[in-house]
DNA sequence: CACGTCACCTGCGTGC
DNA sequence: TGCACGCAGGTGACGT
């Protein structure tokens, strides 16, 4: 499910609650209740519940595909992995607990009657209660969207390495965040072939590159997401997809039937046609 | 260093 | 209807 687009979604949705209710930044944990041990990284469960019950919430943000919450001294780093989501809800009326959801696997209890459920389906998801988030996320590469990240230096980087440019954009230490959906979204939109050769790019098209990342992930995140699962968050996204999920159908710019094939073991599709793999570019 | 394979998990769609 | 199989938004540990 979450790309960068989709957790940046949860973040907001966790800063902002609904419609101004179920903001989470401001309260405090009053007590936390783990359903499946191994969601939790660190610390032990003990110790966990120990260190988080008291403290204070104070913003939510994102690094990468980290969700990241801030709390008196501590940070709480949750990663989605393929299932993960977050949900805020009431929690109880008088004495009376609502029942949790199936796959929930973490909930923490805030002093206002809310409860924020980490539900994830494929137990692929963890959780850190951390001092210094860089522990977890030190290794990390740069803000896709972040300024700071210029062409020139995307130019460099691709250049440092002689790798496929699909597995390569995924790595979270080359670039942090792209999935696969929005990388071969992004790799159609520059007209390069999924196994191209990282350091075989021209600056142009690794500029054209960076334009197409950054657009694939400002379009995401302006649609809210794209998952099915996401549909009750408004998640649109997926209406918009070129090649992901397309296999078989008509490419939007030449019209040749969008193929599948398989890149460092994951699903990968692109347009023969429009995607060609130049290996003699100059 | 680049790449392949497997492991971690559950659920859903497909085709027999 | 039942069942086997392949596939899924991610990542990390290994082996070559």
């Amino acid at each position: 499910m979450p790309e960068l687009p989709e957790v940046e979604t949860i973040v907001r949705y966790l800063q902002l609650g609904e419609r101004g209710h179920f903001a989470i930044p401001g309260r405090s944990i009053i007590d936390s209740k783990l359903l499946w041990e191994r969601t939790l990284a660190e610390p032990s469960p003990s110790a966990f519940k120990k260190k988080i019950i008291g403290q204070t919430i104070h913003k939510v943000d994102r690094r990468g595909k980290f969700i990241q919450i801030h709390l008196s001294g501590l940070v709480l780093l949750i990663h989605l992995r393929m299932s993960g989501d977050m949900r805020i809800e009431n929690d109880h009326k008088k004495d009376k607990e609502l029942p949790l959801q199936p796959h929930d696997r973490l909930v923490l209890y805030l002093d206002n009657n809310l409860r924020v459920a980490f539900n994830d389906t494929r137990k692929f998801g963890r959780v850190w209660l951390v001092d210094d988030p860089l522990k977890v996320t030190g290794q990390l590469g740069p803000e896709p969207l972040d300024d700071s990240l210029t062409p020139e230096t995307f130019h460099q980087r691709l250049h440092q390495h002689h790798r496929q440019i699909k597995p390569l954009l995924m790595d979270q230490h080359f670039l942090a965040g792209m999935g696969n959906i929005y990388t071969d979204e992004a790799l159609f939109l520059a007209r390069l072939h999924p196994c191209t050769p990282s350091d075989q790019l021209t600056p142009q098209q690794s500029d054209t590159l960076l334009t197409a990342i950054r657009n694939v992930l400002r379009e995401g995140i302006q649609q809210n997401g794209s998952s099915i699962d996401w549909v009750y968050r408004g998640g649109n996204f997926q209406n918009t997809f070129k090649v992901y999920q397309r296999t078989g159908e008509a490419c939007s710019t030449c019209s040749t039937p969008i193929e599948r094939i398989t890149v460092g073991q994951r699903g990968t599709h692109f347009c023969p046609v429009c995607q060609t793999l130049d290996l003699w570019n100059p």
